[in-house]
DNA sequence: ACCAATTTGTCCGTATGTATG
DNA sequence: TCATACATACGGACAAATTGG
């Protein structure tokens, strides 16, 4: 910019906050400090920076909310692994907030949910396949409480996920099954036949899973979904409707993060 | 655990900083508070959560680097709409930390980009399929170039994403595409036969949307992929091994969010 | 069970740089 | 040019909780 051209390098062009987050952030994603280490205190903190203390602060903040780092019981602080759960409700509201139509959902869903049984097909173990189980006996037990069966059906399709022993697909999954969560609620209250046709196409996809047949696996589970589309279009709803900004709320429990 | 059992609810659980962030967050996602619009300077927050300067601050970081507020140049502070590059990337660390194979990577890609271009091959415009061409256009100029055929390539799926119009699947699928990037830099300079098959492939993905061929959509794009598998083994690497750490830091240029 | 040291959470005041009018 | 508003950064302080004798 400057007559003389670009004689030096930019510095500094980060606040002192962000410099110490990103300094610690680097720290922790190249090895430097593993996951369950320790950080160290603030006043540690505020001697190797050589910044204030409120600094030093602002810089643990911008990490605590990523999931770099944690806070154990007695408040100290560590290095962690971000948790599926935390990015999954991170993302789910993010598309709630973009105003997502039900119909992307909806396929997104057929596409992920299909290649998922495919890949639990391959390598479900058998301690995968007897906790599918215990789900479906619950599922068949919960039989006229909607709140009941939608947690379970989102839980069964999580477990599905976890066989799948896939963690991409596990975490490109999740976001859509916790938006499916509230409607499938609304179509277990509204739509009678809802609750048969989803035990037993669970029954059928654990039969797939333990047969190593992917074909039925798949086919059932495109039968399965499309019954989520046609319970939806019976329960009142447009497909091409942006999903509820309510649904967005009930995700910020998971980010609250109580201690 | 008192003998006196659980008489009162807690109170007051989270420290301060914690709830103010907390108060924001809840105002944006339900719409109190609408993206691009201010969320008041930090004098104004002071006064309206009774609380001290330095507590706010800590507040506003929490959610800053969560992309829910933003900054303008002139650093005044307003709340946005949490952005695809940057959820993706966060993803994309994660999946690195928790040290997922690239076999995983592989087969999550699979299905993901097969459902993309089916999606394309429905909803892609004549806009969509004019900027596909304009990028198989540079990726031919960039012959002899991996660094500029990775970019390239990468932004070829991207688009093709765009042009599926279905968000729920660009975001799903976009962090697997940052992950592929560094992997098909090494592939177009180690394996020689990978550049005119990445040429051939986007053409023939190219020709199928504006026929809006589904079969020979699908059939190209597996069959562009396993060329992906297939070069990554060539070039003397295991899928059954973790995706490098190294790779993680490339991605934290895009976290950095420079002013 | 008590004490001393440590650590976090919160608050106060002040100074500096920058952008706006 | 000057004045104002604002974010950034620093210094010091105290209470509450936790730790380690």
């Amino acid at each position: 910019m400057t007559a003389t051209g670009e004689r030096f390098a930019k510095i500094n062009a980060m606040p002192a906050y962000q410099q110490v987050a990103e300094a610690i952030e680097r720290k922790i994603v190249d090895g430097g400090i593993r996951p369950g280490e320790p950080i160290g205190t603030e006043a540690e903190l505020v001697r190797q920076f050589g910044v204030n203390r409120s600094t030093v602060r602002e810089g643990i903040r911008l990490l605590e909310q990523g999931g770099l780092i944690r806070r154990s019981s007695d408040r100290r602080l560590f290095a962690s692994l971000p948790r599926y759960q935390r990015l999954a409700s991170r993302i789910s509201r993010a598309l709630v907030l973009h105003e997502v139509t039900f119909r992307e959902l909806f396929e997104a869903m057929m596409a992920m949910e299909t290649a998922t049984i495919e890949q639990a097909v391959d390598h479900a173990t058998a301690a995968d396949i007897a906790v599918l189980e215990a789900n479906l006996e619950r599922t068949v037990a919960a039989e006229g409480k909607p709140g009941t069966l939608a947690e379970l059906d989102t839980e069964f399709h999580t477990l599905l996920a976890n066989a799948s022993h896939n963690r991409v697909l596990q975490l490109a999954r999740e976001p859509s099954g916790l938006l499916i969560y509230p409607t499938t609620e609304i179509i277990f209250e509204k739509v009678r036949e809802s609750q048969p046709r989803l035990v037993a196409a669970h029954r059928h996809l654990i039969e797939a899973v333990r047969g190593r047949d992917k074909d039925a696996a798949r086919s059932w589970m495109r039968r399965h979904v499309n019954d989520w589309r046609k319970g939806f279009e019976r329960s009142g709803k447009s497909l091409d409707h942006p999903i509820e900004r309510v649904y967005a709320e009930h995700l910020m429990v998971a980010s609250g993060e109580r201690r």
